[in-house]
DNA sequence: TTCATTTTGGTCAAAGAAAGTCAAAATTCA
DNA sequence: TGAATTTTGACTTTCTTTGACCAAAATGAA
């Protein structure tokens, strides 16, 4: 396990703490965890990404922040929110992503994410034309989904 | 009997230690059996695919690893039983009455049956072509019933 | 106020660290 | 022998770490 995940247990860990709002500075979190300023910008995109439930805003200059909150939406909004974001095409690790936020959210349960994940991956698609697997990938998705709503 | 059948046992046996979840390192491995990493691969798609009752779930880049979990079975075989039986295509009238019949057997809950149902739909599948269609079904209807043992 | 300095955080691309793929070569089996 | 299975390795993809350079906000001096 890597420093980025340690870094990423922490925050959640102090989120938990706060209640779900937290502001911190990214220089003395690099320090805490004997890494680069900027890793700490690859955590957020990464592990803390709107997909994923969290907002990160943040402010440079003297007495600078990065503040990251946790956001909690009711299961049907949430739902929608998803369908309508998704575009014609959808590739598979952006499927895994949504699939772990909803089932993290308890939006879908972990028995219809695998189901969900596994109507679109690769083995189930390996008779569909190369160029139409995105395509198709997101309607099957679309379908799951609005059906569970 | 040849190196894949010893790393096949290895594996087995800490699966049994560590009671059917097992993390590793692809190299790691390999180098204790003094063979080329690609050759982990092909045990695990030969000797721990879903069908012979693993998941294998991995992830590539620093502090990457390879998960296999054993899942155990019980309703499990009445699944492998119907995914046996099926063909390489699939009507979506058949899906639905096998669809139904699982659930009344207790063999998948009704939101997986009605999930798998949308997934096998003709709106989830409209972009494939006409002629693969079929196939398609069939393969995502396997798929999702594989992953649900 | 205006502007230079300082204090933060942001971006991006390169290097590094795993794992994945695919097909040829080798081996085993019927 | 011929087909199926196994072994290898070259090449690819994905994820992480690092560092040089950039941009914005606060602060203090002129």
């Amino acid at each position: 396990m890597g420093i980025s995940d340690l870094i990423a247990g922490f925050i959640q860990e102090a989120l938990e703490d706060s209640d779900g709002v937290l502001e911190l500075q990214r220089s003395d979190l690099a320090q805490r965890f004997n890494c680069v300023p900027s890793q700490i910008n690859y955590v957020m995109s990464t592990r803390f990404s709107p997909e994923q439930g969290y907002i990160v805003e943040s402010r440079r200059g003297g007495g600078g922040y990065i503040r990251i909150t946790r956001v909690r939406a009711d299961r049907e909004t949430l739902l929608m929110h998803v369908i309508n974001s998704l575009g014609d095409t959808l590739d598979l690790p952006s499927a895994r992503a949504i699939a772990q936020n909803l089932v993290d959210n308890g939006a879908i349960s972990l028995e219809a994410g695998r189901t969900l994940l596994s109507a679109v991956g690769d083995a189930a698609l390996r008779a569909a034309p190369r160029e139409s697997r995105g395509a198709i990938r997101a309607d099957v998705f679309k379908q799951v989904l609005i059906h569970l709503v």
